[in-house]
DNA sequence: CATGCTCCGTACGCTAGCGTATGGTCGAAC
DNA sequence: GTTCGACCATACGCTAGCGTACGGAGCATG
């Protein structure tokens, strides 16, 4: 199981991996390393140092969690459909969660801090393309868009802060359905 | 300037301090030893060790931030007038919500947890509570008060993220307001 | 002015993780 | 089948921070 050799990709999929059950922190070599069954030496070929595999873990979650998701959804014409499909990609996807919020938990840090931007940046962008296309103005489109977005961000927040006991899992579906009532644009067409 | 001898409230203070600016692995004993101008000797006098200075940083957090708060607010009898003043007190505090966001980050960790759910789980309380008091049911305040809060935190996150690109100074009090006619319960009285 | 207690500084050992140096292994090419 | 280069292990030094041991300062009390 798992080949003799290494490659750059081994490394940087070992980092996304720990980065989403671990946190920034447990993106280090020597864990890593143990985990893949072979040592520093290995990944010192491959990388300059730590910095690299922690730009290598975030250009891989980037594009695995949003240029994909939007490469994906972007062909859907009609924006109700693209908006419910965006949902259905993004809610209750712990993997993806988790991965999220170790980044959120450093924003600050100076590799991390671009991604995240950008990344943000996008999303929210995307949502709001869907709102205006429905017929809202640009600027009630892109508060929809954020408030959408920092609902969501914020309910994985809180949910984990409270072990889930914010919000049970019965009650899951109708907030929801409370919350799209509340953000969906008045008539549109 | 500072005495020459310090106390158990001068550490969990800066320990405070540093959590707000530095996050949870500011809290560290030896940085806010040189801060304070002492050394470790003081520090393992009054500490057993850097958990309990944490948990004192925790504490202190829990009381300022909620607990006072809503000593001070619950008072008022209005349930609305209660909800602006809270929202005066929460918005726009830099200081308040540095160290939310680093303890958010480190929402898994043994001593934050149990302290974060509470805070959680209290502010949210006090929110559906004014809710029901304007005529809500208990459900639909609840899902009120969950969206008005978790789209607070993941604004501060968001905005963090982007540097507050997402939302620009400028059109913050129109986005407020759009939040605020959103999550309005109907009619009440 | 001796005694004792409180508080603090200094010096030390320990650990985890980063980064480097160096030599060894394996396959491919010739 | 030797040679070369890609890949990897071992061993080392270095740093930051935790925790401990111990001695000394300073003040109160008798």
């Amino acid at each position: 199981m798992g080949r003799t050799r290494l490659g750059r990709d081994d490394w940087a999929d070992a980092a996304l991996d720990a980065l989403a059950d671990g946190g920034l922190a447990a993106v280090a070599v020597e864990p890593i390393a143990a985990r893949l069954g072979a040592t520093k030496g290995s990944f010192y070929w491959h990388f300059a140092n730590r910095d690299a595999l922690v730009e290598a873990a975030l250009a891989r979650w980037a594009d695995r969690h949003t240029d994909a998701v939007i490469r994906e959804l972007d062909p859907i014409t009609d924006p109700a459909e693209r908006l419910a499909a965006l949902l259905d990609a993004t809610i209750g996807r712990p993997v993806a969660n988790r991965a999220e919020l170790a980044l959120l938990a450093h924003a600050d840090h100076p590799a991390v801090a671009p991604v995240l931007a950008a990344v943000t940046a996008r999303r929210v962008e995307f949502i709001a393309a869907a709102y205006q296309q429905m017929g809202c103005t640009a600027r009630d489109a892109r508060h929809r868009a954020v408030l959408g977005y920092t609902a969501h961000i914020g309910l994985i927040q809180a949910q984990r802060a409270t072990a889930g006991a914010l919000l049970p899992d019965a009650d899951r579906p109708a907030y929801l359905r409370f919350l799209a009532g509340v953000i969906r644009p008045p008539a549109g067409d």
